[in-house]
DNA sequence: GCCTCTTCGTACCGATCGGTTCGATCTCTT
DNA sequence: AAGAGATCGAACCGATCGGTACGAAGAGGC
């Protein structure tokens, strides 16, 4: 199903339908699951188009995958942000999005992580690792701010909760993945702070 | 390299000399990975003979995850069995036994999850679901023992944890990942039993 | 009007894929 | 010794892969 049929003749919107198009179809059908000559047919775009802009379809899935991790970054920081002041509820707002997202029809785990799983070398490990760091970043900030004795170890272990859940909801079924992956990251928060402040 | 050159001509040897092949080549580079020509050649087997006792890559794709999850579900039961009958000796045995597996050089992440992943369809999505419930009915039954209010809700959370730490130290490094979910784990577990009886 | 850049469509490349076939060879059983 | 099965090795199949090349056509800047 193409998606246009005029000749867009500018490069950067070009760029960004093959982007968007590539993003869906590669999370769906797996990085393996589609060649390029069927990514150019899904954007409506022939090869040459698709070579000039990304120069390799290794290329093209770092180029989707960066963007994809951008995307949630933002997102999870945004829905962090938006839960006001107390980490308790921050973490609470992080998870609300995450099981959102789990709750969706086409949901199929993370896309970054899944990617990463399929080409064990190469571009999606290195972005992998990088998306991983970012949500480290954002969960330590939290754990430290919720005075956590140790929120680096803290972080890591809600950060395998977090990966966890998207598996359990895609391999498992969703009902109520998301809101237990929530309970049970409030309740690691509560054990490692009602140790020293909160008594 | 070929493992064997005298012909063997004892089928059931024959059989497990290519799944225990496929198991290890297959885990390292990935379901798409490595083609058929590929594992024939590492299992010193021809064509002809991997076709006849497995009827197609499917087939032995299927067959060695099987095998995999009917081990690993062995290796972990028996991990707590042999831990004495406390609850959270039996669940902290059970991460020590994955930490000491996440800590090997050759460790990818848990094989029928990566599986699943790399294909969305197939063989490898009913073995993991079913893996997923071997996993839960282990941990169900430590939550019921240790007095968990909810135990299937406290077993998923911590299979969440328990496969997300996988996923991290496979992409995020190994350092104490495992030992942390251990921690985190037995957290829950007593975070989900001092409301009633321990107090 | 013209020139440049972008894009399309298609054909093409060599390589590899999963899978089949077949004759030769080997081992075991009787 | 003779037959039955299991296996090898290699040739072969059609399909698909990632990637390249090229002529025609369309749009924007001057």
């Amino acid at each position: 199903m193409p998606v246009d049929k005029g000749v867009t003749l500018d490069p950067a919107r070009t760029r960004e339908q093959i982007l968007q198009v590539a993003t869906e179809v590669l999370y769906e059908q797996g990085l393996d699951g589609v060649g390029v000559a069927g990514l150019c047919a899904r954007a409506g775009v022939s090869k040459e188009t698709l070579y000039r802009h990304f120069g390799s379809k290794e290329g093209l899935v770092r180029a989707t995958l960066e963007a994809r991790s951008d995307r949630v970054t933002r997102w999870l920081r945004e829905a962090a942000a938006s839960a006001g002041p107390e980490p308790a509820d921050q973490l609470g707002a992080v998870f609300d999005a995450l099981a959102g997202w789990y709750a969706e029809p086409k949901f199929r785990g993370c896309a970054i992580v899944n990617a990463a799983v399929q080409h064990h070398e190469g571009a999606a490990r290195q972005v992998a690792a990088r998306h991983l760091d970012r949500h480290l970043e954002l969960l330590s900030g939290i754990a430290a701010r919720a005075g956590a004795a140790a929120p680096d170890v803290l972080a890591r272990q809600i950060l395998a909760l977090m990966e966890g859940a998207a598996v359990v909801a895609d391999l498992h079924g969703v009902d109520g993945t998301g809101r237990q992956a929530r309970e049970a990251a409030l309740a690691l928060l509560r054990a490692s702070t009602t140790r020293a402040s909160d008594g």
